[in-house]
DNA sequence: CTTGACTCTGGACTATACTCCAGGGTGTAG
DNA sequence: CTACACCCTGGAGTATAGTCCAGAGTCAAG
């Protein structure tokens, strides 16, 4: 099979996986005679490796590792499982981050409504500190 | 003031401050005859602000647009209410991606829990496609 | 054997928000 | 006047995950 095709197969473009090629998350595989890259049915499935467990939040380097447990005979699952954990408790801290940050926003979003009844013109986020040279005495 | 000391009263790095400037976050200050700037408290005032609104999650191209607005000599809330709401659902649609993410997983985990009780050495996450060479027949 | 579609390499480019550097000039306390 | 701390500019580098390109070569069908 020829870059292109596999390309087609898995949804990615060529350069994406002459990409990762280059960051050895697929192997080097054999060329024609004429220098082009000949891939099996295998880096197709590794290539839905790597895309499956990019949509589990992994990066690329991460995913070298895991592509590293997954060419041995024995597959133990504990490391997976350690990185899963770790990757589980990115994600939450994300979000106790995100519902922090959501929570700033709807006080921000108040203070400019209630500030709107009174005096529409005086935006109290904007206000704080006003540009250079107030022009106060023009 | 010089830079250095309006650096170390708003908690920044003399290069931050002069990349804000290069990037239209702050006025061009003053500049005294051997070519320092000169910052006044307005312009401590502005990174201030550049600050806050950083922390409420707007990035520094979003925040040029919000400092022109401050720039005027009326402010109304409206343009900063509608963008204070952008950003609100930005947020929202990642807490909704993160959920996505993290139940995606739990599952894996999931699996990964109950093959490893059974065989745990085909960690199920792993498998669905083998490397290269799978070396059937050795 | 020609043609058109495909592939090769190496390198530049994208966005974000800075940091770090060299090589030089400036401000000010003593 | 001399240190020494500070400041200047321009440019490179950081991380991420690719994309896009030119200029050249290759493959397969007809």
């Amino acid at each position: 099979m020829h870059i292109g095709i596999v390309a087609k197969k898995i949804g990615l473009s060529v350069d994406a996986i002459r990409f990762y090629e280059r960051n050895g998350l697929l192997p080097r595989p054999p060329r024609t005679q004429g220098g082009f890259r000949t891939y099996g049915e295998n880096d197709v499935e590794t290539l839905a490796f790597v895309r499956r467990v990019q949509s589990l939040g992994f990066k690329l380097s991460e995913i070298r590792g895991l592509l590293s447990l997954r060419g041995k005979r024995l597959q133990p699952c504990a490391p997976v499982r350690r990185r899963l954990e770790e990757k589980l408790s990115d994600v939450q801290q994300k979000l106790t981050d995100l519902h922090k940050l959501e929570h700033e926003l709807r006080l921000a979003l108040r203070s400019c409504d209630r500030e709107m009844r009174k005096r529409p013109a005086h935006c109290p986020i904007l206000r704080e500190g006003s540009p250079r040279k107030p022009e106060s005495a023009k």
